[in-house]
RNA sequence: GGGCAAUUAGCUCAGUUGGUUAGAGCGUUCGCUUCACACGCGAAAGGUCGCAGGUUCGAAUCCUGCAUUGCCCA
């Protein structure tokens, strides 16, 4: 598309919907030649324009787009579009975060392939691998989430490895501590053996799983015959067991305590010792400690001054010294030593037990709890004020109740391992000498300048990716250190929006929080909206594993990007879980079909609306200057019932929309534009424009019908924008003349007006929608071909219902296919259905057509229903509870619906007693 | 074990502060190439609102207990 040369835009749609088309014509890339995402903090600090800022959460570089991504972009994007469409200056921050275990996992995997290790490349040579792979296919998943729309500030987007980001991190992990909050020491913690290093306590997933408990003597030192029963599911940590601990109030062992029990495996003589913190009651009330494999056993340990004997190693295999079993996968070692126990004299029995095991959130293999020296960061202090910005309300959660989640783990927190046994990350800025000493520095000449020494050495561990993603409403606004400001900062801080799954509540929302607080002394954002949890039609979470995640590439191509956004919004509540359907071999997602109708019908409503002005107006010209006036100067004094009914309609529609965007009720929102458009625009309005388009008298009158319509269909295209832009785009670009750059993106959202809004109209509307639906639904019972025009009488029940049928004649005639007479009185025709809406009788002449047995039955239903209706309602009003204690607008009401039911009834008995005769 | 959700039509879900004959989409059935649209139009069938109590003149809606399912924490 030759951009510079084109002024005006084509003003026709394709015959059908080609959503391939649509997309690539207003794709993202498209708009980012005319800047039209960028966001500018002179707009806010020089015109005063208001800030609206989401941060995007860093999708995971080595990733592609999932629904998951869907779900949580398309909500940004709605918040977004529609925010720049109401006049904010909208600035959505993107970036990817470096994913440490994950990238490397991936990198790694790769050089397997050339039979090499990273410790063939050594550091420096890995890396460059790590940074090739990430220029290579880093920006997969930012290409697709241009595809779906993403209208981001993408000239901001940022790497969490990126210099300024790096650098942000490293002076944080420096300051913090200075401050006393980072600290060196050695714990157990949690090991992934797979992936070789340390994790957060966050990072581990407790899975529910039976395992054998095995119940096993631990015979006495000083009289073999006597025992304490110890129960495990590890017995292969007996190998480091170096005390058997029992509560000192359990009188079944007290005896026991002080004397020595043997180690059945390694024949090792170990105490018997009282602590508290075992449970009377839990398993045989005898435990085993193991302070190298166990956090509790360690505490244990500490406190009773025991030694701590290794028998795992970082692999997860038996350590050296402890034959045959040395060398054997923990699994594998755990199978032989209960062979063993099995074929001695020490097994007592072997349980089944449910227990919850904790694995690597990443690699998927069970953690090992193991003793080594890492990193932390203390978190009373940090999260103080953090749970406060929540509690007090500075920062609101959608929905709410995760509110108590969040309290929950700031008043229990632990402090953070922050270390990881890695390669790609952010290296740890701690040096040491030849004496071990340490020295915290953001650069290696500042380390030796503060120790005076040479030959520092650097530690070889990185930090926790999510110590860097903490720093994500710093970073990605061009942050590098504490105190820095800038006009970003001043014009976009704190941001107004983040939109995240409440399953990294801990790793990184209540993290933010305490570091917007600490670092920039305010928090990082006013609003968390928490998505839902998206399952398969089983209800289970999607997974590679189980092959239930569908392809949303795959699902764009079918049915389009729009027609995906519209379906994933319209399945998802705020709050609840979204089930959708999932083609578990083809990867497909059925009900995107919704999405994609509605697409279409969008599409032929404005193609009807495009035939009519082009059939209109002689030229473009000519109607954009009718179009212009009739925007401008519109009011409900010279329009129909009709149009006042359909202004009135959008104009709550907006009310409601508007609303509902403002309680972030996304769901909400677009099942109203979707009612609208269908409902009331395309099966009432548009029905009714045909016909009043044929009985036109003039072509001024139509000029004006036609232009009414397009500016009815246009707000609701502005409406629907946010989430449909790429269809949106295409309809209002050629529903008028267009500049070339203009976009419906920037446009005026449109706002809801009261006075449009009229109940009276829509009461009266809904009378004459009643009168042809009821004339459709009787023919169609009684099975009369809906192609012959038949005539209808209407004994009207009152003067005002008459004048608005007879005022209407011609729109119930074409919609219901009849020929209308009405009047006040009149005598009831033979051999006619009959029918009533609100008191007026209406009689459909179909002599040779109808079934008269068919139209008595169907009467005779008819006299049941209100019969037992009319029976609710005396039951209520002789109750004398009720007619004591409702209020009398109630009880008034429910004597109308009797009054109302009753005369119905001896309307429906009239006609089926004329029938009959 | 503690906490938080959910349970409404065959399926997926709405149902705003208690008062409508409980709604929508998909699916099903019937009719229709009606000049925007068969990815459509018109119509219909389909629900003891998880169970048991309670509060109330009145409960899908409020309270209590139970059951089932899911999530978080121990």
């Amino acid at each position: 598309m030759n951009d510079e040369n084109l002024t005006l835009q084509q003003t026709n749609l394709d015959k059908t919907y080609n959503p391939q088309d649509v997309e690539a014509r207003w794709s993202i890339e498209h708009w980012e030649r005319f800047g039209i995402y960028n966001a500018d903090s002179a707009r806010v600090l020089k015109d005063g324009k208001k800030p609206f800022t989401v941060l995007m959460p860093p999708p995971n570089v080595t990733g592609s787009l999932t629904i998951g991504h869907v779900l949580n972009h398309t909500i940004q994007d709605i918040f977004i579009r529609y925010h720049r469409m109401s006049g904010y200056e909208s600035l959505w921050l993107p970036g990817t975060d470096h994913a440490g275990i994950a990238t490397q996992t991936v990198v790694e995997k790769q050089l397997r392939k050339e039979k090499l290790s990273r410790y063939d490349l050594g550091r420096e040579k890995f890396l460059e691998r790590v940074w090739q792979w990430r220029e290579q296919y880093g920006s997969l998943i930012l290409k697709q989430l241009r595809r779906l729309g993403d209208s981001a500030d993408w000239r901001r987007n940022i790497f969490t490895m990126d210099d300024a980001a790096s650098q942000a991190v490293i002076n944080v992990f420096v300051q913090l501590y200075r401050d006393g909050l980072i600290y060196k020491g050695k714990r157990i913690i949690n090991w992934c053996p797979a992936s070789q290093t340390a994790l957060s306590d966050e990072e581990v997933t407790m899975k529910t799983q039976r395992d054998p408990l095995v119940f096993v003597k631990y015979r006495l030192k000083e009289d073999p015959n006597d025992f304490v029963p110890v129960a495990t599911v590890r017995p292969e940590t007996m190998l480091g067991d170096v005390a058997v601990a029992v509560n000192p109030k359990d009188e079944r062992y007290k005896v026991f305590v002080g004397k020595f029990v043997v180690e059945p495996l390694t024949k090792r003589e170990i105490p018997v010792i009282a602590d508290e913190y075992v449970e009377i009651e839990f398993g045989t009330g005898a435990l085993k400690i193991t302070p190298a494999h166990d956090p509790n056993d360690y505490q244990v340990g500490l406190r009773h001054k025991l030694p701590v004997i290794v028998a795992l190693d970082k692999y997860g295999k038996i350590a050296d010294g402890f034959e045959p079993y040395s060398g054997m996968d923990r699994f594998e070692a755990r199978k032989k030593i209960i062979d063993d126990l099995k074929a001695s004299d020490v097994l007592i029995n072997i349980e089944d037990y449910e227990h919850n095991v904790g694995y690597s959130e990443r690699a998927d293999v069970v953690i090992e709890p193991y003793l080594s020296e890492q990193w932390f960061v203390k978190m009373q202090e940090l999260a103080k004020p953090a749970l406060d910005a929540v509690e007090d309300g500075r920062i609101k959660f959608y929905p709410p109740r995760w509110t108590n989640t969040y309290r929950h783990w700031m008043t229990n927190i632990q402090d953070w391992c922050i270390s990881r046994q890695l390669w790609w990350g952010h290296r740890i800025p701690a040096f040491y000498d030849e004496d071990g000493n340490i020295t915290v520095a953001a650069t290696l000449e500042e380390a030796e300048k503060l120790s005076g020494k040479k030959n520092l050495r650097q530690d070889d561990d990185v930090l926790d990716t999510w110590f860097s993603s903490w720093l994500w409403q710093q970073t990605t606004l061009g942050w590098k250190n504490i105190g820095d400001d800038n006009d970003d900062f001043k014009a976009f801080y704190p941001t107004t929006l983040l939109v995240t799954g409440p399953d990294i509540i801990f790793f990184w929302v209540a993290r933010m929080i305490m570091s917007g607080m600490r670092f920039k002394g305010d928090v990082p954002f006013k609003n968390v909206y928490f998505t839902s949890i998206i399952r398969d039609q089983h209800g289970r979470k999607l997974s590679k594993s189980l092959g239930n995640s569908p392809d949303p590439l795959l699902v764009m191509d079918k049915y389009g990007t729009d027609a995906l956004r519209f379906t994933v919004m319209y399945l998802a509540p705020l709050g609840q879980d979204v089930r959708i359907e999932v083609n578990e071999k083809t990867k497909d997602m059925p009900q995107v079909e919704q999405g994609r109708n509605f697409a279409t019908k969008i599409w032929n409503a404005a193609r009807f609306l495009l035939m009519n002005r082009n059939d209109a107006f002689a030229s473009l010209e000519l109607f954009e200057k009718t179009y212009a006036a009739i925007a401008s100067r519109l009011s409900p004094s010279n329009l129909d019932v009709s149009e006042r009914w359909l202004f009135s309609r959008l104009h709550s529609t907006l009310k409601n929309y508007h609303d509902a965007v403002r309680e972030f009720r996304v769901n909400d929102l677009t099942k109203l534009i979707y009612d609208f458009i269908w409902g009331d625009y395309c099966d009432w309005f548009i029905e009714l424009l045909k016909v009043k388009l044929q009985t036109a008298t003039s072509l001024d009158e139509k000029q004006a019908m036609v232009a009414r319509a397009i500016f009815a269909f246009d707000c609701a295209m502005r409406a629907l924008h946010p989430i449909m832009p790429f269809i949106t785009e295409e309809i209002w670009q050629n529903i008028a003349l267009r500049r070339n750059g203009e976009s419906i993106s920037v446009s005026n959202m449109p706002p809801a007006v009261d006075a449009w809004i009229d109940k009276e109209i829509e009461a009266e509307f809904e009378f004459l929608q009643k009168v042809i639906t009821s004339i459709r639904s009787t023919r169609s019972v009684l099975g009369v071909p809906p192609a012959p025009i038949a005539d209808v009488s209407i004994r009207a029940a009152s003067g005002s219902s008459l004048e608005m049928m007879s005022k209407n004649a011609a729109l119930i005639e074409k919609l219901a296919r009849v020929k209308v007479t009405a009047a006040l009185s009149m005598e009831k025709p033979k051999a006619a259905a009959s029918t009533l809406v609100d008191g007026n009788e209406i009689f459909i002449l179909l002599e040779g057509l109808i079934d008269l047995d068919k139209e008595k039955a169907r009467l005779a239903k008819e006299i049941e229903k209100t019969e037992s209706y009319a029976k609710q309602i005396e039951a209520k009003l002789t109750n004398e509870g009720f007619v004591a204690r409702a209020p009398k607008e109630v009880i008034d009401a429910e004597k109308e619906k009797l009054s109302t039911a009753k005369l119905n009834l001896q309307k429906f008995k009239e006609n089926l007693a004329s029938l009959a005769s």
